[in-house]
DNA sequence: AGTTCCCCATGACAGATGTCATGACTCTCG
DNA sequence: CGAGAGTCATGACATCTGTCATGGGGAACT
């Protein structure tokens, strides 16, 4: 029987996944978590064979959840399933130590047949991710860069971003332009919107 | 018995609510849509008592999938579950004849007792997203600075939402810079976004 | 030691953007 | 009918942004 923890912010979602996976024989919903954090507590506690994991969660982001499981709870196989699939979270993820990683989009069979190849020491990813996140590349931009478009997203002006960010607006505006080049987009929101959309911030 | 037609594209989710609301000896899924278009050509086929509908899909809105329900099937009453609760589209969405409208937060008792609330003609509405909408107040915006705002949340510099929206430059100008001036915005991508969270656009 | 890349900054310039004044046309409402 | 509001446009002005040249300092690699 392997043991799951189940962590999902909608608490709909949350209560028919562990029905749907409840059908399975050979399944089990030991643990389910509303956050992150909560997440965590109760994987200490109930120390679960595999943990399904929502990417996106009031406090603490899937990825990071994963993490601190990986660390704390080395014998747990964390896997991710998630609404909007960008490129970054996936690498993000894989290299958190995740072994599974999967949109909602998949089928029931799908989601329960990953459950156990992770359990077994497998890895899983959705080949639809994964060509996405082939094809968006690594990122071309340096990591202040990053930081400074992260920023921009918002749509704050440049004086903003710079006491944000505790650079002088001159400094912004060339990290910014050099990434509206890199991106090929025409103005630093688009830039923004489009590095997001690639997962590179 | 309730028959009902589940429309979402999350495979996942949406296998997982039937198995959940099939456990409710009152309740039984007859048909399941991953898209809107799918979701309107199986209503007309199976006639459902009530519609359970996703309101992101990848073609039709939740919303416009309602209105096309509203028309066609009058004796099918709809509901809609979301995922991101913004004000706009709950009142967008009652405007289109929706009598349920719900977070995926909810449990699922309360998803199955809304369903037969709207069945027996009763309207449920999540008191958060209520509230929320309450609070986000009516749109100060006139029909032509929302649209213009909304091209201008994509980043994209005024010469093309000016082509885009078929008017002069200067116009879109003029509208954008009302507009920043109504949200209290900096710039048009700030009003954009604000406008976007109000659920104005 | 030299090269290369990133970080941070400044200054200058052109073009994009935000703001304001102004005006014509249309529609609605009292 | 007149008032008010929305739509569309133009012109002028100040400011913001994007781009480019330039330079010092530090880290990494050859």
């Amino acid at each position: 029987m392997i043991r799951i923890l189940l962590a999902d912010d909608e608490h709909l979602i949350r209560g028919a996944m562990a029905a749907l996976l409840s059908l399975e024989d050979d399944l089990e919903v030991v643990a389910q978590a509303a956050t992150g954090a909560e997440a965590i507590a109760t994987a200490r506690v109930v120390r679960p064979d595999v943990a399904v994991i929502d990417l996106q969660m009031p406090d603490l982001d899937g990825v990071a959840v994963a993490q601190s499981l990986a660390v704390e709870l080395p014998t747990c196989s964390t896997m991710i399933v998630t609404s909007h699939g960008r490129p970054g979270h996936l690498k993000r993820a894989l290299a958190a130590g995740v072994r599974g990683f999967l949109p909602k989009t998949v089928s029931s069979d799908v989601l329960a047949t990953v459950v156990r190849t992770v359990h077994t020491g497998g890895r899983y990813v959705d080949p639809a991710l994964a060509a996405e996140a082939i094809s968006a590349g690594d990122s071309p931009l340096t990591p202040r860069e990053a930081d400074v478009l992260e920023l921009a997203l918002e749509g704050a002006p440049i004086e903003e971003i710079a006491r944000r960010a505790s650079l002088s607006p001159g400094t912004v505006r060339n990290y910014l332009s050099s990434a509206v080049g890199k991106t090929g987009a025409s103005n630093r929101h688009e830039a923004a919107r489009f590095a997001r959309a690639k997962g590179w911030i």
